[in-house]
DNA sequence: TGAAGCTATTTTGCATTCATTTTTTGTCTT
DNA sequence: AAGACAAAAAATGAATGCAAAATAGCTTCA
């Protein structure tokens, strides 16, 4: 009755987030790692649910030993916690987490737009600006699922433009922290917050043409903060609803 | 040949830094953390220094397995470095590190003081003033000690304002990873530098008293930019020395 | 009938053991 | 004598085993 996990084989995710990026592991730790990491972070494992080590050894095909390994990784990431003699759980972010992590998030994205006025080439931001325009059409066409992809394309080629392995890395750990709930988030827009972001995103291009740091860590900042409203406002009604499907844990 | 680690007992570090102020591990695997952290952290082990996990199991009295849980932790949070087949090694920073380690540095700050301003008290200034002046004592006294240490809880009282116990956690995980570098820059800091800094401080508690968040955002990355720009200077000088004594790992 | 207490099973935490890989040491060849 | 090859020693990576803790199940008593 605790299953928690679904009978399907072991999906290997697409190599979207992550660590960082290094997809490159060669020890069987390190493969566990990755491959648990995304199979936390795509939400294959309801939240707050118990996972018996042993029944991701057979999953995995692996021992105990290298398991526990990642799973006290993972929990140093934030991703699960670690119950002392309990065992791990897919750690409950409650609103007040969804909040500081938003509000981390922001800082770190302002940081990554002062940054990048510093560095930035001009190729950089047509590239930017094309994303833009793209992400526009979405908007018109009500694509979704295409918008938030563009958007995060977006983001990321800020973070990029930092030229800061360190901050890159941070911002994809907390990314991954956060993605289910982004992801709905997004999907919860309503069309006038669209307009604002898009507005938002334009003042952004200016801004960064202009290589004017500080404003751009501000524009940036406010943006971030537009959309934890957003997030924890859906979120709050998306719990409202769970409580009466889903059982606490204990 | 490898010892790396002295011969004396293993020294419980003060309470001071760590991954955010928990201290009160039950787990062993938890306790080796927290003390081997430490003993990273307060540069036990020479930099790239190899570290035989044999040794470090006798010398903390347990065995391999939740050493090897540690470690992989501290490799994480990017304290040392696991290379595959080959052990761990504490990391080794270059100067591009300890630079990308500065911005985030003070981009967490630069975060700290614009969330501070939503909700900082009366009291709370009263506090970070009180301590203003009494590090304006040694700087009068030429405490280098002393204002290091009352800089430090200056700047931390600032993260503790924000009100976000994930920032306060990632800051507390940064500031370990660059502890040994930053002591050793207050250290070496000129006087000149000494006056500016105090200049900016005085900025900052002017900011902070307006709760004018996006200022004392820009003024909080400058003043840890002009740390960075003093820390590195002094790094680049003492590895400059090194190269002749220390010879490299491999 | 229900709740409290006790036992059995499962699960976690850590130690130990086994298999590879790396590093060292010794020997041989040129 | 110097370099190269090979065997031994040591270290790492992973699996297994064992004791303690927790959970589940059963019995007993009110």
């Amino acid at each position: 009755m605790k299953s928690a996990i679904p009978e399907t084989g072991v999906p290997i995710t697409p190599p979207t987030i992550g660590n960082g990026g290094d997809r490159q592991e060669a020890s069987l730790h390190g493969e566990i790692l990755l491959r648990l990491r995304d199979y936390v972070v795509e939400g294959n494992i309801p939240e707050g649910a118990r996972v018996p080590e042993r029944q991701l050894c057979e999953m995995l095909g692996i021992s105990r030993t290298p398991l526990r390994e990642a799973l006290k990784v993972l929990a140093a990431e934030g991703l699960i916690e670690l119950l002392p003699n309990r065992g791990a759980r897919v750690r409950q972010l409650s609103q007040r987490d969804l909040e500081e992590l938003f509000d981390v998030m922001a800082g770190l994205e302002s940081l990554a737009g002062r940054l990048a006025c510093e560095a930035i080439t001009d190729e950089e931001i047509a590239a930017i600006e094309r994303l833009h325009y793209e992400m526009y059409g979405h908007y018109l066409h009500r694509d979704m699922h295409g918008y938030f992809q563009t958007n995060q394309q977006i983001h990321e080629s800020i973070v990029a433009a930092a030229r800061n392995e360190t901050l890159k890395t941070t911002y994809a750990n907390f990314a991954g922290r956060i993605r289910r709930v982004r992801y709905s988030a997004n999907f919860a827009r309503k069309r006038q917050r669209w307009a604002e972001a898009m507005r938002e995103h334009e003042a952004i291009l200016d801004a960064l043409r202009r290589r004017a740091a500080s404003e751009l860590s501000d524009i940036l900042f406010q943006h971030l903060r537009n959309k934890r409203s957003a997030a924890i406002d859906h979120l709050a009604e998306a719990q409202g609803a769970d409580l009466e499907t889903t059982p606490q844990g204990d």
